[in-house]
DNA sequence: AGAATACATCAAGAATGATTGATGTATCAA
DNA sequence: TTGATACATCAATCATTCTTGATGTATTCT
């Protein structure tokens, strides 16, 4: 009881540290990530963000400005992005600068990667 | 007016041809194709078809069996990823086999691949 | 302190996507 | 030709996600 439960913090702990290691890819909780990020990169107006964020860390006036988009919407859109770890965020002042999170990507990248291994193989006939 | 349309024509059978051909990566059309692509990723029953795939052809029997999901399911969500461009399908007798895509993959790669490259530049200070 | 700027959050409605069970189609075997 | 298998499609319900305009909060300027 009191062991599982010690269990179960390491795991939090660890999930906490490493959100999106490379160990975690190929379990379900990696998956839940996986369509996290997925999910956010899945969408016209958040790909528009990545797009403009793929030059460098901008503020929402930035983003704003780019895309003419309304304000809330990219504040919503933003948040979707920060909670599915594809972005950072730091606050400087009364803005706040928003950044890709590369670790993120690596690992989406090497999740691709590992799809791409042995996709090709051929079906044991059905017959 | 006539050779215009001999554009439209020749684009139209090179995005049929080559869809999610890395030269298209950084135009609105190529961000449909991503787009299109990442939803397709970004569903949990999806991406455990991706999963079972990535080890190589099945067909939808054995994708019933592997997943325990009832058929209409799996060919409904079959469909969304085949429309997206993320498996190609082959039909043998009376079952059909599913495939992942290597090239729309390596398309999400490169693509992932070039949003890290100048992310991490640090924005012009707004003030 | 008061006003302005930069951004976040909220609730209600609109739009999009998924599930279900039934039905349709093509292929094969007896 | 009849029945069985493998899969696709459909329509209705259900669930999730987006948008919009308004309001809230923190920071800076005067």
């Amino acid at each position: 009881m009191y062991q599982s439960l010690l269990i179960v913090v390491a795991i939090l702990v660890k999930l906490q540290h490493c959100s999106w290691t490379d160990e975690l890819m190929s379990t379900g909780v990696a998956n839940e990530k996986a369509i996290d990020s997925l999910k956010a990169l899945a969408e016209p107006i958040r790909l528009e963000i990545i797009e403009a964020l793929s030059n460098g860390e901008k503020c929402v006036c930035d983003l704003m400005q780019e895309t003419g988009l309304a304000q809330s919407k990219i504040s919503f859109h933003l948040k979707v992005l920060k909670e599915a770890g594809v972005i950072t965020d730091r606050q400087s002042g009364r803005w706040v600068y928003y950044q890709l999170d590369t670790r993120t990507l690596k690992s989406l990248q090497n999740w691709i990667k590992r799809l791409r291994k042995g996709c090709l193989n051929e079906a044991s006939s059905c017959e």
